[in-house]
DNA sequence: CCCTGATTCGC
DNA sequence: GCGAATCAGG
């Protein structure tokens, strides 16, 4: 596989979205994290660490200040007479009158319970929510054995997927997950009968 | 152990 | 330019 303009293109746009680089590659396909880590370099991505850049062992150590040969401005003529108008968005999808929530239960294996009425801990359950926000947001074929399979949103809308953030070695979900998925069965008054 | 990006260096 | 090997860290 080579870079073409396409390629490229991709991978600057996941890289920016902040997708690691194995994901980026598994995306690509034909390449490996270290071809996507070092393509990002070569154009020049990569962290913009305006402070340092601290090697690894004390090895190097020197080049206090790398010489910038970048004397002229970054001309930016290109007309691209290429492809039409990027496409507008496809947002409006949802937003239907759904009442409240729809309490669906998607035919399969049984789905992780949603964090509900139960009695879960607070503080599990803000992380849950915090890590949403960064969740990877993968669609279910980009799951992988180690990525968190936690679903998120409504099954029966576009507003879903999964987690996708990394799962513990072993377990289903990520660390937050886990956290509200499994419980210490603690809440269980003796129920004697 | 799993993962992350960073760097080196032969090709 | 490319990317496997390696490194350094979480």
């Amino acid at each position: 596989m080579s870079w073409t303009d396409e390629r490229v293109e991709l991978l600057k746009k996941m890289w920016g979205e902040g997708q690691s680089a194995s994901q980026i590659a598994k995306e690509l396909g034909g390449v490996t994290r270290n071809a996507v880590i070092g393509k990002v370099h070569r154009l020049g991505l990569s962290n913009r660490t305006g402070g340092a850049a601290p090697q690894a062992t004390g090895k190097p150590a020197e080049a206090t200040a790398a010489p910038q040969p970048k004397a002229k401005e970054a001309p930016k003529p290109a007309p691209k007479p290429v492809r039409e108008a990027p496409a507008p968005r496809p947002e409006p999808v949802v937003s239907s009158p759904i009442p409240a929530r729809k309490q669906i239960i998607p035919a399969g294996q049984p789905l992780p319970p949603q964090p509900s009425a139960n009695e879960i801990d607070p503080a599990a359950l803000a992380k849950v929510s915090e890590i949403e926000k960064k969740s990877k947001k993968l669609s279910l074929m980009e799951l992988t054995e180690r990525t968190c399979k936690w679903p998120v949103g409504d099954p029966a809308t576009e507003d879903f997927w999964f987690c996708g953030l990394p799962a513990q070695a072993g377990k289903p979900y990520c660390e937050a997950h886990v956290g509200v998925a499994f419980q210490p069965m603690s809440s269980r008054r003796d129920r004697r009968r």
